[in-house]
DNA sequence: CGGAGTCACGATAGCGCTATCCCTATCGTT
DNA sequence: AACGATAGGGATAGCGCTATCGTGACTCCG
């Protein structure tokens, strides 16, 4: 045996090695195989026989062996940045969205870099620093979706983005959403199929487009049940809980007052039942009240609130993955796939919402 | 000149380069210096002189250099993974704890793997997998900051941890916490000095160790001010919001019934507000409410609560702070120097309490 | 004035992994 | 039988950075 003959010089320097566990080499060794066999059963590829791969992966198994990410990424030459910018939406929403993309982006080994980017005169300069740093996309959830002068930069420094949950996201972008006309439209026929004829609405911030799809699919179920389209019943609002406060007061001062309240999001629902609670109108048995979004202040208000619920978690992890696709193919020289994935909505029915 | 005659041989393969912007190398020469003199002055390390830390920093500037955290991690040895578990505290919690820690990892090159760790049942074995695939350190923000389950294997596997906003830390554990009963006792002197003399106390969730340290400081303002302590003005939560309504609607059935309510969470503080208003008590004319957290709640309910706030991201900035510090030292074989911080918190007057 | 000590900085060898190139055994084809 | 085509798998060279040690230029002191 030349066993002994090939051991390499003795190390006189410390190691320094780092890692506590098992590395690729341990696991070939272990296995009988080669170290490239190894790294080809770790990332899936075809050209290995069932037989070694389940040998390698017996080894795997064995040692407890999980790769470092580093040693991938720099072996790889794909270190992945990309760039979460939000900008205060409702925390609930922040808080699933971050949890879905993080998972999603531990899950692909990309590198996730926060952002916040709240003031809209401080904006460019943030996103420019981070495109200046080499920053490999951007995840733009709303508001920050449809804010054009990030949109500019996007364009001009071609760095590929996702906007999330955009009314009508950028022709330059991908995109997530669920359907926000279709949305609204369901919403309001169930209000209208419990027997409401009056119905208010309280209309989202004019900034985002999301906004008038919401209320355009309340104007289409409107039609669609015969009921005719009346401007009082409309009335503006910001997707603050303030906004609904002053909305609903606006709405339950009409005569006759609506019998329902279909408000754009779920904080200016909780408004709107606050504000009827004041008036001592009961909810839902003198207004109904519905909300979108189905945020934490759906159900920490009382009476629970009947709302849409979008799977914010799923979409985020969707876009993380389609930034990823979007970016490897660029690195790759393709064009990206620019794609606009539609997920399903839900309509969740609480406590908050009655027949008329 | 021998320039020509030091290049390197043409390379035949195309080159596996993959970042787009400048590395170590490209700033060194660049600056005129060897790359151990860049990765100084990158690290802060003391023997470089001003003038070439200087020449150093211009080049990087120059270049827009940012180094690969992949390549810095591999080379240092010093890949860092910790987990962050966590258990549906509210959501306005875990985002602003998110996006802290978050920061914080981005900025001391240290992987954050965040974990949902629901259900009791299923803990031990989360927490055992994540051990299991070598991580460094976890962080536990509350409930899970107590739960016996998890210290244990914590304890048995020596690995380093640090408690956010635990009552009592274990001894084991470095600790970030605010001073829960000095913040009680003090929002509780507050309500004294504006008059009231029958202050209602809804309790949190016996689980969690901060709750007794609130109710202690209750308790301790009343005595100070030298007012009797009435069990019957102390009734049981959880830190839900339907707990704060049954919790509100026993406290509000005494007779005489209190003059303020503090619930020692906002969530509970809210369903206070709301409790009150359907009872047709006005906020805070016939009854002030104050909360505790300063969570989103506080500024989605009318009227605005007041509350403590604790500063959130800044302890999830310090946990990470804390526990990378203590994974360091472990490495080199040093003892970690357990350490209890403690930040300040403050009291937020909005519009939820008057004088009596 | 020579040797020890200090300081600023350079040369080099990896860290753990994958891309790339290369070799071998096996198969079908003529 | 000779040939190319095609798996399956090995050897090697980096990816970009830092740990370690080496080196020359200074200081300091007996």
């Amino acid at each position: 045996m030349a066993e002994d003959i090939d051991q390499p010089p003795a190390r006189t320097r410390s190691s320094r090695r780092a890692r506590a566990g098992a590395t690729i080499a341990d696991v070939a060794r272990e296995a009988g195989v080669s170290l490239m066999t190894v790294s080809r059963v770790m990332n899936g590829k075809a050209n290995v026989r069932e037989e070694t791969r389940e040998r390698v992966q017996n080894a795997i198994a064995a040692l407890n062996y999980s790769p470092s990410a580093a040693a991938r990424n720099l072996a790889a030459a794909s270190e992945i940045r990309i760039g979460l910018l939000y900008s205060n939406p409702s925390a609930g929403y922040l808080n699933e969205f971050l949890v879905g993309s993080l998972e999603q982006a531990a899950r692909t080994n990309v590198q996730l870099v926060v952002q916040l980017c709240e003031r809209p005169q401080e904006r460019a300069a943030i996103v420019r620093r981070l495109i200046d740093s080499g920053i490999d996309g951007l995840i733009l959830p709303p508001p920050l979706c449809d804010a054009q002068d990030i949109h500019r930069l996007v364009q001009q420094h071609a760095v590929p983005a996702v906007a999330v949950a955009s009314g009508q996201p950028a022709s330059f972008l991908s995109s997530v959403n669920v359907d926000d006309r279709a949305a609204a439209e369901a919403m309001t026929r169930h209000l209208m199929d419990l027997g409401h004829r009056r119905i208010g609405f309280i209309a989202g911030n004019p900034d985002q487009t999301a906004s008038s799809l919401r209320l355009q699919g309340y104007r289409d179920a409107l039609e669609a049940g015969g009921l005719d389209f009346e401007p009082d019943l409309v009335v503006p609002g910001l997707f603050t809980y303030r906004s609904g406060l002053e909305a609903t007061q606006r709405l339950l001062a009409l005569a006759p007052a609506p019998t329902a309240i279909f408000a754009s999001n779920d904080d200016m629902a909780a408004a709107a039942v606050s504000v009827a609670h004041r008036m001592g109108l009961d909810v839902p048995g003198d207004v109904a009240v519905v909300g979108f979004d189905d945020a934490p202040q759906a159900t920490t208000t009382w009476p629970e609130l009947t709302t849409i619920r979008q799977p914010i978690a799923d979409m985020s992890r969707a876009a993380v993955q389609q930034l990823v696709d979007d970016i490897r193919a660029a690195r790759e020289g393709r064009r990206p796939a620019l794609r606009h994935l539609q997920m399903a909505f839900e309509l969740i029915r609480r406590e908050s919402d009655a027949a008329a």
